[in-house]
DNA sequence: AATCAAACGTCCAACCATCGAACTAAGTCA
DNA sequence: TGACTTAGTTCGATGGTTGGACGTTTGATT
């Protein structure tokens, strides 16, 4: 007989399992070592498995190193990720400043540099700005013949149209509809995936470490707020890619005050980063950066501390309501402010006080794992996936 | 080369495309009307299209029925809905009352009523009552020849467990756990589904009116409120099948209401059907049922109306930060209280005015195209959708 | 020391969905 | 009547996946 595509309205089916993406990453957190160890992982086939392997092999994704102790048979062939096997390049753009590194198949940066740099310089001076950067890093003795594979960059509003172009950012005048993929791809002549910053963290918590989590929201609490959104193990965009923008929900600590979009009493006028560090300066305390609040909070800063506090019960509302609708299993907290330990507390009492017994009694709320370097790390994953699930695209330079 | 199976972060994939079940759709829908006009849709292979309409005709789903107009060539061949091709059993559970019918695979209903039943009977009571409630429909003279395939099950409550148990429902005491479609699946010998009744409202608005809209939300306002989430095409059930859960959300307007959950200031107290009945019987107003309201408010009843307005308020606050974290393409309204003009007004206004102008330009709000019956339509849809995506489950009786 | 069983990995025939091209069928149009 | 168009089927070819046979390497058993 004949059987339909597996389809599903209510299973909950993990994307790319057994993909060499999925396989590759196995390996690189440690999850597993041979071809036998995947095969139990995966549940494929031994041949499927071999097959992928040795693809990740030819790609020089991966080695083979030797043999692992014997369970009572043949010994496995270790099998590991290659040193110097390949590089991701990934840039995170925030308010202010890029932060510009290079990411291993593993995850884990390898050069990390921050540069000031203003998105308000618009698309085109930031693209040319960009592509200098990364051909001094790709020139840099360091990576002497290390293959670069891809890039992944980071920005601080809604992109659209897989990953292309930017869609009427609130903090980047100028922008509306810069396509800078296609620009990048083509000039630095290799694959480029473009993403909003919070969904960067997102797919990074994800994929480094929670890769079993299926529906997981991160926020991210810096300059501004955002929230990367993970459904059934999929990037959720939305219709405009803007999902996940709770910057402008109206909460009731913001009262009347008049926001930037127009409207009034938005979230971001009391709990973003930019709104805290004003009203401090308002106090005549010295502050330039979130990262300044932080500090001030953990040297004990009753103001700074009060903010906090005062900032996490309001994004504790809303998230109260957005736990409540989307039922996540795992909720993570990043951003420059992520760190503050009134943050997460205030945070928490707050959704487990407002919230269903059935939408917490599975919900983990935690810090992200990957601190300042969440937003790199999750560009480069994501590039590395997109390389690995479409390898047309690729073409490996240097 | 080698290509690893299809997976994406970014894309919006979605899936079934060109499953039975989906060619079988485009047919009822009158989208298709003819294996090249499928071919066209669907953009597969003239031979893969038809060995699927082969396998609809065998199954007994679709017939040739003769030949449509010349297009410049042979004939097309016109496929129909087979008449007394099999029909679901669909019964959407509410709070006081079942309603079951029979749903043609083209999501029409075909014999629908309504009878009294108290969830609160527990489940082996339910169970056993549905069971002969099924047994007399298919025994029915109407029915005599006509196979049906498989059942489709509402609950005004959360269900989990890929729609076999019920879990922690605040509605329904006694059915923690209670693993019904098991027991309905063996008893009745069909195949069984079991979803939460906005899920399967949900499920029935994107599949018989809107199949294209990928990110798509039900509200459904009964007796309860309750949402049904679709993302990327695909029902988003949450970590515990939670999702949707909307009622205990905190809105001003409840101020410090005490709510059945243990909270106070709940939509649920302000904003449902519940709600607002007993808030009209406390004013002396005669009300039974949340479709007592919508009359009340369509004879001009002015404190109905006001009161209608205000849950819409509310409901709207709530909706609006839903709006902004979901992006949705399409929210649809639903349930006993959706066919007042003044609730659909009242939301539409406050997410207008609440949500970002990103999120709300691709943004249609609208009533259910389906009325009282998008439950048990959806319902049916869902259990068709199960058979033809998994026939090892069939098992077609009579 | 010889044997056995277990574990690891590879090879290969078979399977199955899908595709594309060739082919039949049945119409239109000049 | 012949050329062309559209509809639908048949039939390899393709390509990813599988399961099993097989070779290899080891520890445990006798």
């Amino acid at each position: 007989m004949w059987y339909p595509c597996s389809m599903d309205y209510q299973r909950d089916h993990v994307p790319e399992w057994g993909s060499p993406a999925h396989l590759l990453r196995l390996v690189a957190t440690g999850g597993a070592n041979s071809r036998s160890s995947l095969v139990r992982l995966v549940k494929l086939a031994p041949s499927t498995v071999s097959a992928r392997v040795e693809y990740l092999l030819e790609h020089r994704y991966l080695v083979e190193s030797g043999n692992a102790v014997s369970q009572g048979g043949r010994r496995p062939k270790l099998l590991k990720i290659r040193d110097g096997g390949g590089l991701l390049l990934a840039v995170d753009f925030g308010a202010s400043h890029a932060r510009i590194a290079t990411i291993d198949v593993a995850g884990r940066p390898q050069a990390v540099t921050e540069l000031p740099w203003d998105l308000a310089q618009g698309p085109k001076r930031t693209v040319d700005w960009l592509i200098e950067r990364c051909r001094e890093l790709m020139d840099s003795p360091d990576l002497a013949g290390v293959p670069i594979r891809a890039l992944g960059v980071g920005l601080p509003g809604p992109v659209e149209n897989r990953g292309g172009s930017v869609v009427l950012p609130s903090r980047m005048p100028g922008w509306h509809g810069a396509a800078i993929r296609e620009t990048l791809s083509e000039r630095l002549e290799m694959p480029v995936v473009v993403e909003n910053d919070a969904n960067l963290m997102a797919v990074g918590e994800h994929l480094s470490a929670h890769p079993d989590v299926d529906h997981l929201l991160v926020v991210k609490m810096g300059t501004g707020i955002g929230c990367g959104v993970i459904s059934a193990g999929r990037l959720h965009h939305g219709a405009m890619g803007a999902a996940g923008d709770i910057s402008h929900v109206r909460v009731p600590a913001a009262g009347d005050t008049p926001c930037a979009c127009g409207n009034t009493g938005c979230l971001e006028t009391v709990a973003s980063g930019a709104a805290i560090a004003q009203a401090l300066q308002a106090r005549g305390v010295e502050v330039h950066h979130p990262s300044d609040i932080l500090r001030l909070v953990q040297e004990g800063h009753p103001l700074a501390t009060g903010m906090v506090r005062e900032a996490s019960r309001s994004l504790g509302e809303v998230m109260a309501t957005v736990v409540n609708f989307f039922n996540p299993s795992l909720l993570v907290v990043g951003g420059a402010l992520a760190g503050a330990p009134p943050l997460l507390a205030g945070l928490r009492g707050v959704i487990y006080e407002r919230c269903l017994p059935l939408a917490t009694q599975s919900l983990e709320i935690e810090a992200a794992s990957t601190g300042p370097n969440a937003g790199v790390i999750g560009a480069g994953l994501l590039a590395l996936q997109q390389i690995l699930s479409h390898p047309s695209t690729e073409e490996t330079t240097r």
